[in-house]
DNA sequence: CTCCTTACCTACTCTTCAGTAGGCTACGGA
DNA sequence: TCCGTAGCCTACTGAAGAGTAGGTAAGGAG
């Protein structure tokens, strides 16, 4: 049997367009992740993906439309897998502990998306990451949502500041999310718990020992 | 008068390397912090310094020794504002304050160092990153002692949790300075005091409409 | 005046990699 | 059985840009 036989033999039968583009997403999300969005090559994607670069640009496109579409991808499994766990029918900070708690979940179960959205995203000038900041705004918007609706439901003037907080609030979810990296003992709930006390009752109560704890559902 | 002699005319005189190495420097924080690494040329370094690309070769050596150059140069300024305006005679909150005012302060008169710092070198897999990541734990050692101390002083046990929470904070810290550079014209000690807020009070104050404000001096 | 060091430049090379041209083959329908 | 389309590839081009070779000249020391 000739290399040209066995390597047609063994070559992976034609497949539906469909998921073909599953698994160069799979792979750029990979690659893109370990390198950083400049230092992987297209090349190095299509090798992971096990197929050959035309077939990338012919499906998803230029390099950074494909980054684009990794973003997109990924960007929108966290935002619904956040909003599962939340309905407005809850109280604002069980809306907030629900939130976390999925964030984290996510972040746990999914690390290589993570890092394709925190690290790569975040930084890159570019064109691409429009993408990605827009969903980051959806974000801070629904806090934002979350702590107006929470304060003007007490019968206050919703503060100029929520912005700005729900701003702070999704920086330190992603911060400790990069801490936590590092830490994988830490469960995700504990994570998430140490944030909500945080957010919830300020270091004040660290030092004084109060806690904030989930009313039982 | 010829090109020759004119461009010879008009040039700058030769001047001493420490001179340069500092032109150099701030043409470099210029063009990353506005292209990211990547995108940003030795060329285009080059000409905003007003040097030839070999001088810079000669000077500060590669592309990255001159990344981390500009890094190290910048975080090391901007630690030292924090830490000038930090005692550990003060009280934590004091402390923090006063921490939280001199990163803000840092950020809006210096953005450039502020973007290279934050945007550019955070995310880059590569070699240089570490000298910004060093800075950073730094930074949230800082915090970290600063809660264990404000703990224990309680007569409390430090909890597991402050090292988290320092990250935590620095997350938040940076990211309110993002959003901040989108809203300038709310002033560097209200967007402190936010923050200050936040981690010290907790939303739940935000809602319940407690606020933490400074002892007057 | 000569020599040597230091400042400084022009004009390359060489590599990497995004993106493409052009074609081959499996397979379903007419 | 012939044809069209959709899946798939090898093998290239072209540009950008990091880094360098090999110089010129200013100016101080002797």
């Amino acid at each position: 049997m000739s290399v040209d036989e066995e390597r047609r033999s063994t070559r992976v039968k034609r497949l539906p367009r469909e998921v073909r583009e599953r698994q160069i997403l799979d792979a750029a999300v990979r690659v893109f992740s370990q390198y950083g969005y400049h230092n992987a090559s297209m090349d190095e994607i299509s090798e992971v993906a096990g197929v050959s670069k035309p077939m990338i640009y012919a499906y998803l496109g230029h390099k950074e439309d494909l980054f684009a579409a990794c973003i997109r991808r990924e960007a929108t499994m966290l935002m619904e897998a956040i909003a599962a766990g939340v309905t407005t029918e809850q109280a604002p900070d069980m809306q907030l502990w629900h939130g976390l708690r999925a964030f984290f979940q996510f972040v746990g179960e999914q690390k290589q998306s993570w890092r394709v959205l925190h690290r790569q995203a975040t930084s890159q000038g570019g064109p691409f990451s429009e993408e990605l900041l827009a969903m980051r705004s959806r974000a801070i918007n629904l806090v934002d949502a979350l702590l107006v609706r929470s304060a003007t439901t007490r019968g206050e003037a919703p503060a100029k500041s929520t912005e700005a907080l729900a701003a702070a609030l999704v920086g330190a979810s992603e911060s400790l999310a990069d801490w936590w990296l590092d830490h994988p003992e830490v469960s995700d709930k504990t994570v998430a718990s140490w944030l909500m006390n945080l957010v919830w009752m300020g270091f004040g109560d660290l030092v004084t020992g109060t806690v904030w704890t989930p009313t039982p559902e």
